[in-house]
DNA sequence: TCTGGGGTCCTAGGACCC
DNA sequence: TCTGGGGTCCTAGGACCC
């Protein structure tokens, strides 16, 4: 059998490189971007991580210390993001068509064991096209399995030897692995890490040293795969399907709700956000869930935080009659007289709109898949809140703020960037002196 | 005052069936 | 006195990811 390389490209600090891609200034500056509703710290420049600024630092906690540092903040702005990661994964695909998006800022390959071309030089051209076509800047770890590729791609971006790029398919990798701490293993998270910590495994190479039976017994056959998958041998396979099988929309509010009006207003917003992702792909949904939140954190109010799954008769992709069946639900889980920090909503049991099972007394509408057709054309043409059900409200007062955030660069006609170019008169051509 | 949002996969345990 | 056992399906919840 060939032997199979994975490649793990991924764009460095990536919402921080977005907002320095329009604003040169920048550079070298310490940077972070915040989740919404400016809630934590979620992307940090090379320069805020020397400050020892943690991911995930809830905002109000940093504020001072920003400051004094004179951090830039920015709250995140999702619409320029999609909109550079697309020309990312485009470029990304056109190199190398064995592709999968893993996340708005990852993508693994899968390379040609036998092209008889050097990989380096390879990765290099890669890393210089996507800088060169889309600004964006990346680091590439080359492995026999994705979780190598993941590993070898941590040190190809922490330490600046590799310059953006690690081969471990080059080398032996058991030094690499003994340099690797167990919780920055892929697919192993705090609780395994202190489960296996405990019991004398310290690095990845610690891991692959262990019985098979004994790493099933401590992690389930995930943390087995992932043994496996140090070891050289290929457990996980390429997805190129991009097809969700879950979708979901929700956002905690921009103060406590308590009117079930208000409620139902941004659970019908949600509901409709979902419902044009869920046509996006083309899919439509058997099963919705919708869950209620009070404030986790709270030390006044006791949390309630509930949910409610609906099976549908037959699976559907249409708003209004998501939103019918959101509605009524929200109407039993809700208890006046509480503080509600979020709702949202979930689709599962997502199949293809063409070959769902119908009900034998379900008569298909076609008049209304035309008109969600018809919608989303609107609502992509002219805007996305263009059209919309009354029920998803107008002001939406409960919606939160994000008080830094960038303009849409790519997306929006008005927030273009200018470019403001000087030319000495000898340089300019005859038709414009 | 202020703590994100959107995913995947696995398992235990209950319901149900014969 | 004494009431089975094994299989399948579904769901909630947990762990992990970015």
């Amino acid at each position: 059998m060939k032997k199979r390389i994975f490649a793990l490209v991924d764009c460095n600090n990536f919402y921080v490189s977005c907002e320095r891609l329009f604003n040169p200034k920048l550079a070298h500056r310490p940077v972070v971007v915040l989740s919404n509703n400016d809630g934590c710290i979620i992307a940090r420049s090379n320069e805020a991580k020397a400050l020892g600024i943690n991911m995930g630092t809830p905002y109000f906690k940093a504020k001072n210390f920003l400051h004094r540092h004179r951090v830039k903040v920015f709250s995140s702005n999702y619409p320029l993001y999609g909109d550079l990661s697309r020309r990312v994964m485009t470029t990304l695909q056109q190199l190398e068509p064995e592709m999968e998006i893993y996340s708005i800022d990852e993508a693994f390959l899968r390379l040609p064991p036998d092209s008889g071309m050097n990989l380096n030089i390879l990765g290099r051209q890669i890393r210089t096209t996507l800088k060169q076509h889309t600004g964006i800047p990346v680091s590439i770890g080359l492995g026999s399995t994705k979780t190598l590729a993941k590993i070898a791609n941590r040190f190809a971006k922490k330490f600046p030897e590799y310059n953006g790029l690690l081969d471990l398919t080059a080398v032996d990798p058991d030094p690499f692995l003994n340099r690797c701490e167990i919780n920055d293993v892929w697919g192993i998270g705090r609780g395994h890490a202190e489960r296996l910590r405990a019991r004398g495994v310290h690095t990845a190479l610690d891991l692959t040293r262990r019985d098979d039976g004994w790493i099933r017994k401590q992690l389930t056959v995930t943390g087995l795969r992932t043994a496996m998958e140090l070891r050289g041998i290929s457990c996980i396979s390429l997805e190129k399907e991009g097809k969700k099988k879950s979708i979901s929309s929700s956002k905690s509010f921009g103060y406590q709700v308590e009117t079930l009006n208000e409620l139902r207003e941004a659970l019908a917003t949600y509901i409709t956000q979902a419902a044009v992702k869920l046509r996006l792909q083309q899919s439509t949904t058997g099963c919705l869930q919708v869950y209620l939140t009070t404030n986790r954190f709270s030390k006044t109010q006791t949390l309630y935080a509930t949910r409610e799954t609906i099976n549908l008769a037959e699976p559907t992709a249409n708003t209004g009659t998501l939103i019918k069946h959101g509605l009524e639900r929200l109407q039993k889980i809700y208890r006046p007289g509480l503080r509600y920090q979020k709702c949202g909503v979930v689709l599962t049991n997502l199949v293809p709109a063409k070959s769902r099972q119908l009900n034998l007394f379900f008569k298909p509408d076609k008049r209304q898949s035309e008109l969600m057709a018809a919608v989303d054309r609107i609502n992509t043409r002219w805007g996305r809140h263009t059209i919309q059900h009354a029920a998803a409200g107008f002001t939406k007062p409960w919606q939160h703020r994000q008080e830094k955030k960038s303009p849409a660069y790519t997306t929006q006609w008005q927030d273009l960037p200018m470019v403001k170019a000087s030319w000495p008169d000898s340089l300019l051509p005859d038709t414009f002196r």
